[in-house]
DNA sequence: GAAGTTACGTACCGCGAGTATGTACGTCAA
DNA sequence: TTGACGTACATACTCGCGGTACGTAACTTC
């Protein structure tokens, strides 16, 4: 494992670290997990977990960026399909909630991180990733006359959080394709309250 | 300190337990809190604590449990004063936001209870206390025509799942007077969806 | 009032987060 | 190319804290 670049040997460290901690922190939540598993999970030891990274909340917050890009990412797809502002909102809730089915992003991003990191740090997070989304698709709603106005900021937060409540009641469900619809009907209520 | 009977002393200790516990907890977080500091601050030594509760897990769950039982109380009396439904469940929502400015609450219900305890034993706790009182709000609202029905269950989680969202946006507020009506307009306009 | 139970206090163990230090590898100038 | 320096780790250690074992004093029961 020689002749390579010290930029080459840190991203495939770093890299290794976070994919270890998404799997672990994912699976057996952030307190039972030592950094230690971490790294022999990445196959490096607890040294290179400090040199890379701050320490075991600073590990977790990348790990918990990493699942808050995908997720973002999985939105704006799916919004983008729908040229209908009311439509991709509903769209990009829906595949929310389908995420919702990973038990390792319900951990981390639901359970684990408003505890380990503080609020203010995931509220900037999520509002660099999943908010700004949901944000700007009211404000296109808004705009076309589609929804009310309103504090829109404030209101998006609001739907996060009903959003979140409703993954976590769809991961426990024991037929969550069934219950998805059901689910999506109340959550499509709500967003019909926008309507102008 | 003697001459009491047996469950006198316990009353005391854990009484004094669980309010340190409470004080803590709800100031620091959980993980930050020793049992040896919660067990100091409540006069007492780690073996008495261990003698009532199985273990650090227990104390927050007790904790925990007080804080809603409180709110829950506030929550019941507040929407007691009202006689009409919808009236009843925009004073219980607005109650409940009112209860999120206390510091202590937020940390030990909003934002660590979901992380120590696992989510099916919060929800238990929760739908024993807050969800059962709006559930009820709604059914009753449905039962009389004001509401539209669906499924109630999942109505009411998801309108917890964003009070809790605007408790924390209200408690970050620097000023939370002034911003309270803002929230609630939002909030109410998502309870007015409701209505058939 | 003696035996048994409950309510603690105290001393100890083990695990894991964080740190200090050593070492191999990559980098760069002369 | 080679020596000096910086970076990327590994290893060994400390220490705080959750949990346990055990001892003792207070209460209860017969």
């Amino acid at each position: 494992m020689t002749g390579r670049t010290q930029a080459e040997r840190s991203d495939e460290t770093t890299g290794r670290l976070v994919r270890a901690a998404r799997r672990l922190f994912g699976a057996r939540g952030y307190a039972p997990t030592s950094i230690d598993a971490v790294a022999a999970a990445a196959g490096v030891t607890k040294g290179a977990a400090y040199h890379h990274f701050g320490g075991k909340v600073a590990l977790f917050r990348a790990a918990f960026v990493r699942e808050l890009e995908e997720v973002s990412a999985a939105l704006v797809r799916a919004a983008g399909q729908e040229h209908e502002p009311m439509e991709a909102l509903r769209r990009g809730c829906r595949t929310f909630l389908e995420h919702c089915l990973d038990p390792g992003f319900r951990q981390i991003v639901l359970l684990d991180a408003p505890s380990v990191l503080s609020w203010e740090t995931v509220r900037a997070i999520e509002h660099d990733h999943l908010l700004r989304v949901l944000h700007d698709g009211l404000r296109v709603a808004v705009a076309g006359g589609q929804a009310a106005d309103g504090d829109l900021p404030v209101r998006a937060r609001l739907v996060f959080g009903a959003l979140c409540e409703g993954g976590m009641l769809l991961a426990r469900s024991q037929d969550p394709a069934a219950d998805l619809p059901r689910l999506a009907a109340e959550a499509d209520r709500f967003l019909e309250a926008l309507r102008r």
